[in-house]
DNA sequence: CGCGGCTTTGATGTTCATCAAGTAAAGTGG
DNA sequence: CCACTTTACTTGATGAACATCAAAGCCGCG
């Protein structure tokens, strides 16, 4: 699906929106109709920037649909990917209430929109609202330690337990199927984990030799999670 | 130097403390005047264990003194590092927002003095402190971006990359000193950098006798920055 | 002074990266 | 729409990097 060039902001109705809970959630009806008003929303396509580390940060940015990566560059050129996460779970780069500019890229894994709220309005939201404040300290909080959590069990196994954390993780936290379409390039799994994609691919093939999973392509089809997830966790 | 354990609570001034300026420094006199009078200052020796993960979470830490590591133990028993951080940089595990139980557990590397303020009384500042929640937030995520930003650099290079990493981060971020005592056993910088701690010891053996350093035990000291900044960059 | 933990070094084998060569798939331009 | 180009994927072979195991020395502590 394309997506037109002029229908990148649009306007829907905050009082409504199924995030408003998560966010904005103690805000008072006149300050959700302030966000409202000047909020831009965005939407990109499937392979998208979003923004580039280093870009200027000017908008407190979080995920209505789709599916993102967050993820840098390193001086040599190949990406270390941080997180892939999904709406409700993810809001936006930390960074944003201390620096100037942003440290890590994000672009669209899938067709995504993407709401854009001024950080300025932000923060005086922040000042004059003690519940904002604290919920969304909350909720910052949240996302980073799920960043951090996830470094934590991906460091901790080898090839095989990483492939297959990472194949359970797509599996039970973003798709919740046992059958799903791999939103990223086998190239992308070893910018996740810290691996070579020789190896990744070796490892799904292995995988489906040895009917752990079944795979045509980006589809995949875990016909029993307990094998995985003993590969999981003793790797 | 012991530790009494009459000595685990005292008091001085919080007026005039140091680190007013870095958490506190948008409250009213009297608002200081109360975390001051709510608070208990801990010491805590060499080795000693802060909290556990798991443990309940009652209070907001940070450090006064000294030096301590965050770490998350696994299910095969061994230590996963997270960070290793002095006073000014290090304020507390943000999982305190938004969890009941501490996710990992923080220990003393030095003789250290943690100030722990009750975490009802910080929920209350926010609320009517926009100000200092504002600038909590800021405090908060830097901590964040720190340990997401140490893991990046890590996860990037191999063995003798990240230990001349990590010799860099204690000689220039901790110590800001060519010379210094390892704050950390071998196996501890294994746990660091997710690597076994005979090949921490053989790196730095080689190290040793390629001249890069020079040490005796747990003294360190960089004769060249630069050939060690080389390795740390290659690597 | 003897015990246990940390450190050191060597030998061995496993794991993983790299290189290369080929195939499939997907976009691109005429 | 087809030929072309590029990118993603796949597999095997090779070697480098790293873990593991083992034995010995050192040091601090009770």
């Amino acid at each position: 699906m394309k997506i037109d060039i002029n229908t990148r902001k649009k306007k829907c109705s905050c009082m409504s929106c199924e995030l408003r809970n998560l966010v904005f959630s103690f805000l008072e009806e006149a300050d959700v109709q302030l966000v409202c008003e000047t909020r831009e929303e965005k939407s990109f396509a499937k392979g998208e920037i979003i923004h580039h580390e280093g870009d200027m940060i000017r908008d407190f940015k979080y995920l209505k649909s789709g599916l993102v990566k967050l993820y840098k560059t390193t001086s040599e050129g190949d990406e270390q990917i941080i997180t892939i996460t999904r709406p409700f779970e993810f809001v936006s780069n930390t960074s944003i209430f201390h620096e100037e500019k942003y440290r890590y890229s994000l672009s669209a894994l899938e067709d995504s929109i993407v709401c854009c709220i001024r950080i300025d309005l932000i923060r005086e939201l922040i000042l004059r609202n003690g519940k904002f404040a604290l919920n969304l300290i909350s909720v910052l909080a949240r996302t980073s330690e799920n960043i951090i959590s996830l470094s934590l069990e991906i460091r901790k196994r080898n090839l095989a337990g990483r492939i297959a954390y990472v194949l359970l993780y797509f599996s039970k936290e973003l798709y919740h199927s046992r059958i799903f379409e791999l939103p990223v390039s086998r190239k992308e799994i070893a910018d996740l984990i810290s691996m070579s994609s020789a190896n990744v691919i070796r490892t799904l093939s292995e995988f489906r030799r040895d009917g752990i999973i079944n795979s045509n392509g980006r589809t995949i089809e875990i016909p029993d999670m307990n094998k995985l997830e003993m590969i999981s966790m003793r790797g």
